[in-house]
RNA sequence: GCGGGUGUGGCGGAAUUGGUAGACGCGCCAGACUCAAAAUCUGGUUUCCGCAAGGAAGUGGGAGUUCGAGUCUCCCCACCCGCACCA
C-alpha cells in the first residue's frame, strides 16, 4: 500500500493557503477577535527547536481559535537589530544588513515549511527604516513628555570592544565577549523613566491572571517595592545629618550602630584624610562578585570615628561605620543596624562586639530574660525597651515611629524601590539611531518629524570594535535645526529591548503612517495569547508593559497592559554523546549498538552517554528542525514536538520520538484509506437504528471532542495527543458492528481535532473523505452532552480500602441496589465473611467500601 | 540565604471536588505475515510471591487526618529555575 506522501501533501497545501491568502486577518469584521503572538525570533541563521516549539504552540491556539470563529490576527516578523550582525561584520567581512536579510530570507523559508498559519503580509523587520522610523517618533514624543530624558552615569564599559555593556554582559567583572575587565565610566545616557509607572507596573500585576504566577513574582521583586522610613541622624562635629533608610522604623530603639556604603559621598569624603579607610574602601570595590561568593556571609566594617545621636534617646551616641554589606544603589546607602531583629546587622554586632538589644518581644518570650545570641528575631511581638513604643505591635510601633520622626523633622515615612530607570544607549552601529541633534547653542535638538526616519548610513567600516556610527566620517555632522550652525547627530542607537517593545502593536496596521494605527490598535490589542521563553520573564515583559503606558500617555493607543495571556513554554533538550577522549559528538554521528551502548557511527569507537540537557552547539547536541521536516515532514515534528512532555516543562527531544509521531502520521492516512470504502457519502446523517457498539463509539467521539477541546483551551497538548491516539486505537478495533455513518462521524472528528497540530495531513485525508471545502474552513467539532455519559458504570469494590473487584451497573443505580451486586462479587464475599459489617460507604458511580 | 517549581514503572508522562494509580507514547518481550528483513498487525509489559486463581508492596523520605491519600496537613531530603548582602 502506498504511503502517505507528506511531501507533496505539505507542499500542496501550503501553497493552496498561500494562494487564498487564508490566513490573512481582517481588520474588520464582526466576530470576536483573538490576537495570537509568539516572540518574534532573531534572525540569527536558522530555526532551532525552540522556534519550532514556540511556534506550533502559537499555530495550534491560532488554527484552534480560527475554527472555534475567532477572527485570529497571527504574524509574525524579527527583531532584527543586535551585537551578532555586527560580530558577523567583523568575522566575515559582510555587511550587516546583508547578514540580517539573508538570515530572514533563510529562516522565513523554514518557518514557511513549517505550516504556520501566520499572516505574512503583516511581516515586519526592526531594522526596516519604516519600522525604526516610527519608533523614533515615539522616542521623541516620550521625550517631550519627560519620558526620556538623558543623565550622566555610570556605566560598565568593554575596552576591548569599546562599547557599554549592561550589567547582565558582565560576568565575574569582565565583558562576556571579550574577557576584558569592565570599567566604570560615568558618560551621558538617555533613559526611559519606567519608575514613573512603577506603583501601575506592580499594582497591575494583580490584574494578570493569565500569566504564570512564577512571572507576576519576578516582576514584583524586580520592582522590589518596600514600605520604610528614612531617618535623620544628626552627626556630632558635622552640619549634615546622615539619613538612613530603613523598613523597621519599630526597631530604632534596638540600634547600635550606622553603616554607610564604601560609595557612600560621606565615605569618599572622609577617605581623603584617612589612608586606612581608604584602604578599606578599595578592597570592598575590589571584592567583586567572585570573592564575595568566597568569603560569603563575612560581614565587615570600618570605624569612621564619626558618631551619631539617636533621634529618640538623647545621649545615646552610635558609632558610624563604611561596611562591605551596604550597598550604595539601594534606599539612601547608609542603614542604622539593629543587630536582635536583622540578621547581617547581628552576624556584624557579634563580629565588632556591639550590643545586642531585643526590643520586639515574641508573645511566647518572658520580656525579663529574652534575649538574642546568634539568630535575630524577625516575627512579630510587642515592643519592650523603646520608650514610647512600648507595648505596641510591630505595625502600630512603626506608624508611631514615623509619625514621631515627622513631627521633630528627624525623618519620614517613605517608599523605595529596587526598580532603576531603563538606559537605552548603545554605543553600536546595528540598532535605531536615537533620532536627536546636540548643538552647542541650543542644547539637545529632536529631529523635525519630517527628516525622520534618521537612517543608518549604508557605508560603514565595521571592521574594528566601538561605534561605526560615531566613527562614520559625515554621518554625524548636520545643521542644527533651529540656529542652522554646525551640530552632531547623537552616535548612540536604542537598546534593541525598545524595538521588541511595541511590535506587536505595529502588527496591527504595518503600513500606518504613524507608530500605529488607532483604530487597528484599539481592535487587536491586547495580545490575547503571548507565547515564549521565560528567559524573557523580567526585561522584555516589564519593559512591554512600560512602553504601553508610555504609548497610552503620548496618545497612541488605550491598552496599558500588552498582553493578556502568558505562556512560558520550556525548553528543548537532547542528550549529549561524549567519546572516550571526551570530545563531544553530534547524535547524528552516534549509533546504538545491540547491547544498548552507543558508537560513533563511523569507526565504532565507544561514545558515552551524558546528561540530557539544553541544546546547545557547544555540546553539539543541536538537532536542526529542517533535517526533521525534511526527513519526516512538518507534521510529524509538530506533531512530536506537541506529545508527551507538558508544554511549560522542559521536554526531551528523541528520535524514538520522531519515529512514534511518524507511525502516528502514516496510521491515520492509512485508517482513512482502508476505512473509506466501508463509508456513506460525505455529509449522509447518522442512521437511527444503532448498535449498541455503534453508541459506545459515539460517546467515545464525544467525549474526546470535549477532552480534546479542554486539552487545547488549556494548554495541556500532551493531553490532547494522547486522547488522540485513544480515538484512533478504539477507531482501528471498529468492525462490522459499527454503523458506517457513526464510522464516518468518527473519522470526520478524528480529522478535525487533529488538524490544529497536523494541518497538511488533516485536509489531505479531509479532501479523500470527499469533502469539496478546506478543513481551515471548517467549524471545530461541538461535543453533544447526550454523550458524555455512559449508561452504565464501572465501580470499584473496596474492603476496608483496599480494592477486592469491579462490577458494571446501570448508571445512577439505588444505593442499596449497589451495595448488594457489591456484596456478591467473589473476592468481596470472601473478604468479609464471617466479620461483622461495620459501615458500607457508597460513593454514588464510584465505588463501594465495606469497612469490616 | 530568599522566592518560585519539580519529584509517580526501564524512559517521557496520565490520573474531576480525596474515591479503580500507571491512561497515552517510547522502549522491551512474544506471536502473525515474510524465503528473509523492513513495514504493518495482535497480545503482553510497576515490583515481589504463585502454574494459576489470587495475594503482598508501591507515587522522594517520615509522621498525621480519613472508611479511603499521588492528591489534604506538618516535618525532612534531592534536583531545577530566578534573585542574590534590598536595610
Amino acid at each position: 500500500m502506498a504511503r502517505y506522501n507528506f511531501r507533496e501533501s505539505e507542499r500542496r497545501w501550503q501553497r493552496a493557503w498561500d494562494e487564498r491568502q487564508v490566513f490573512a486577518a481582517a481588520d474588520a469584521s464582526d466576530r470576536q477577535k483573538y490576537y495570537v503572538l509568539e516572540m518574534f525570533p532573531y534572525p540569527s541563521g536558522r530555526i532551532h527547536m525552540g522556534h519550532l516549539r514556540n511556534y506550533t504552540m502559537g499555530d495550534v491556539i491560532a488554527r484552534y481559535k480560527r475554527a472555534q470563529g475567532f477572527n485570529v490576527l497571527h504574524p509574525m516578523g524579527w527583531d532584527a537589530f543586535g551585537l551578532p550582525a555586527e560580530n558577523a561584520a567583523m568575522e566575515k567581512g559582510v555587511h550587516p544588513a546583508e547578514w540580517t536579510r539573508a538570515n530572514i530570507d533563510t529562516m522565513r523559508g523554514q518557518l514557511k515549511l513549517m505550516g504556520l498559519s501566520l499572516d505574512w503580509s503583516r511581516e515586519l523587520a526592526t531594522c526596516d527604516p519604516d519600522y525604526y522610523g516610527q519608533q523614533q517618533k515615539i522616542f521623541l514624543a516620550a521625550l517631550k513628555s519627560k519620558l526620556a530624558y538623558r543623565q550622566e552615569s555610570w556605566v560598565n564599559w568593554d575596552p576591548v570592544d569599546h562599547t557599554v555593556l549592561a550589567n547582565e554582559q558582565v560576568i565575574e567583572g569582565k565583558g562576556w565577549r571579550s574577557g576584558a575587565p569592565v570599567e566604570r565610566r560615568k558618560l551621558f545616557q538617555w533613559f526611559f523613566r519606567i519608575t514613573a509607572f512603577r506603583d501601575e507596573l506592580l499594582a497591575a500585576l494583580q490584574r494578570l491572571p493569565r500569566w504564570p504566577n512564577k512571572v507576576r513574582v519576578m516582576q514584583e521583586r524586580w520592582i522590589g517595592r518596600s514600605e520604610g522610613a528614612f531617618v535623620d541622624f544628626p552627626i556630632t562635629g558635622r552640619s549634615e545629618p546622615l539619613r538612613v533608610f530603613t523598613t523597621r522604623p519599630d526597631t530604632l530603639f534596638g540600634a547600635s550602630f550606622c553603616a554607610i556604603a564604601a560609595d557612600h559621598p560621606l565615605a569618599e569624603e572622609l577617605a581623603k584624610n584617612s589612608a586606612g579607610l581608604g584602604d578599606f574602601i578599595a578592597e570592598c570595590r575590589q571584592l567583586g562578585t567572585s570573592e564575595e561568593v568566597i568569603e560569603q556571609a563575612e560581614k565587615r566594617g570600618y570605624d569612621t570615628g564619626l558618631r551619631a545621636k539617636h533621634p529618640f534617646s538623647s545621649g545615646q551616641d552610635l558609632p558610624v561605620y563604611v561596611a562591605n554589606f551596604v550597598l550604595m544603589g539601594y534606599g539612601t546607602g547608609a542603614i542604622f543596624g539593629c543587630p536582635a531583629h536583622d540578621q547581617r546587622d547581628l552576624d556584624f554586632a557579634n563580629k565588632y562586639q556591639l550590643p545586642v538589644k531585643p526590643v520586639v518581644i515574641p508573645a511566647t518570650a518572658d520580656p525579663e530574660s529574652y534575649r538574642v545570641t546568634d539568630e535575630a528575631y524577625l516575627g512579630e511581638g510587642r515592643l519592650a525597651n523603646s520608650g514610647f513604643l512600648d507595648g505596641l505591635d510591630v505595625d502600630a510601633a512603626k506608624r508611631a515611629a514615623i509619625a514621631k520622626l515627622e513631627d521633630s523633622s528627624q525623618g519620614e515615612g517613605t517608599i523605595t524601590y529596587r526598580l532603576r530607570d531603563w538606559g537605552v544607549s548603545r554605543q553600536r552601529y546595528w540598532g535605531c539611531p536615537i533620532p536627536v541633534i546636540h548643538c552647542d547653542h541650543c542644547g539637545i535638538v529632536p529631529v523635525p518629524d519630517e527628516d525622520l526616519p534618521v537612517k543608518l548610513p549604508d557605508d560603514v567600516d565595521i571592521t574594528e570594535p566601538g561605534n561605526a556610527l560615531d566613527r562614520h566620517p559625515t554621518w554625524k555632522h548636520v545643521a542644527c535645526p533651529i540656529c542652522g550652525r554646525a551640530a552632531l547627530r547623537d552616535t548612540d542607537t536604542l537598546d534593541t529591548f525598545v524595538d521588541s517593545s511595541w511590535y506587536f502593536a505595529r502588527f496591527c496596521a504595518p503600513e500606518a503612517p504613524e507608530p500605529v494605527d488607532r483604530q487597528a490598535a484599539d481592535y487587536w490589542l491586547p495580545v490575547d495569547q503571548y507565547i515564549g521563553g521565560v528567559e524573557h520573564a523580567i526585561l522584555h515583559l516589564l519593559y512591554a508593559r512600560f512602553f504601553m503606558r508610555a504609548m497610552r500617555q503620548a496618545g497612541y493607543l488605550k491598552v496599558d497592559e500588552p498582553f493578556d495571556g502568558l505562556f512560558t513554554q520550556g525548553m528543548v533538550n537532547h542528550s549529549t554523546y561524549q567519546t572516550a577522549d571526551g570530545v563531544w559528538v553530534q547524535p547524528s554521528e552516534v549509533v546504538r549498538n545491540e547491547d544498548g551502548s552507543y558508537a560513533l557511527a563511523e569507526n565504532a569507537a565507544p561514545v558515552t552517554v551524558g546528561r540530557v540537557e539544553k541544546m546547545s552547539k557547544s555540546k553539539k547536541n543541536v538537532v536542526d528542525p529542517s533535517d526533521v521536516i525534511d526527513a519526516f515532514g512538518a507534521d510529524t515534528a509538530r506533531w512530536f514536538i506537541l506529545s508527551d512532555s507538558p508544554p511549560d516543562r522542559d521536554m526531551e527531544w528523541t528520535d524514538a520520538g520522531v519515529q512514534g509521531a511518524f507511525r502516528f502520521v502514516n496510521r491515520v492516512s492509512r485508517l482513512v484509506e482502508q476505512t473509506l470504502p466501508k463509508l456513506p457519502a460525505c455529509g449522509t446523517p447518522l442512521a437511527d437504528d444503532l448498535s449498541d457498539s455503534a453508541v459506545t463509539m459515539l460517546r467515545t467521539i464525544h467525549q474526546t471532542i470535549a477532552n480534546v477541546t479542554a486539552d487545547v483551551e488549556s494548554f495541556h497538548f500532551n493531553r490532547a495527543v494522547a486522547r488522540l491516539y485513544e480515538l484512533t486505537n478504539l477507531l482501528a478495533k471498529a468492525d462490522d458492528s459499527i454503523h458506517p455513518t457513526v464510522l464516518r462521524k468518527a473519522i470526520e472528528s478524528l480529522v478535525l481535532l487533529i488538524s490544529p497540530m497536523m494541518p497538511h495531513l488533516a485536509e489531505e485525508v479531509w479532501e479523500q473523505l470527499g469533502h469539496k471545502t478546506w478543513v481551515i474552513d471548517t467549524p471545530w467539532p461541538k461535543a453533544d452532552p447526550a454523550f458524555l455519559v455512559n449508561e452504565t458504570v464501572t465501580i470499584a469494590v473496596q474492603v476496608n480500602g483496599k480494592l477486592r473487584g469491579k462490577i458494571d451497573i446501570a448508571r445512577d443505580s439505588e444505593e442499596d441496589d449497589v451495595r448488594e451486586a457489591a456484596r456478591t462479587v467473589e473476592n468481596v464475599a470472601t473478604a468479609i465473611a464471617g466479620r461483622p459489617l461495620r459501615r458500607a460507604i457508597v460513593v454514588p458511580n464510584r465505588l463501594v467500601n465495606f469497612v469490616v
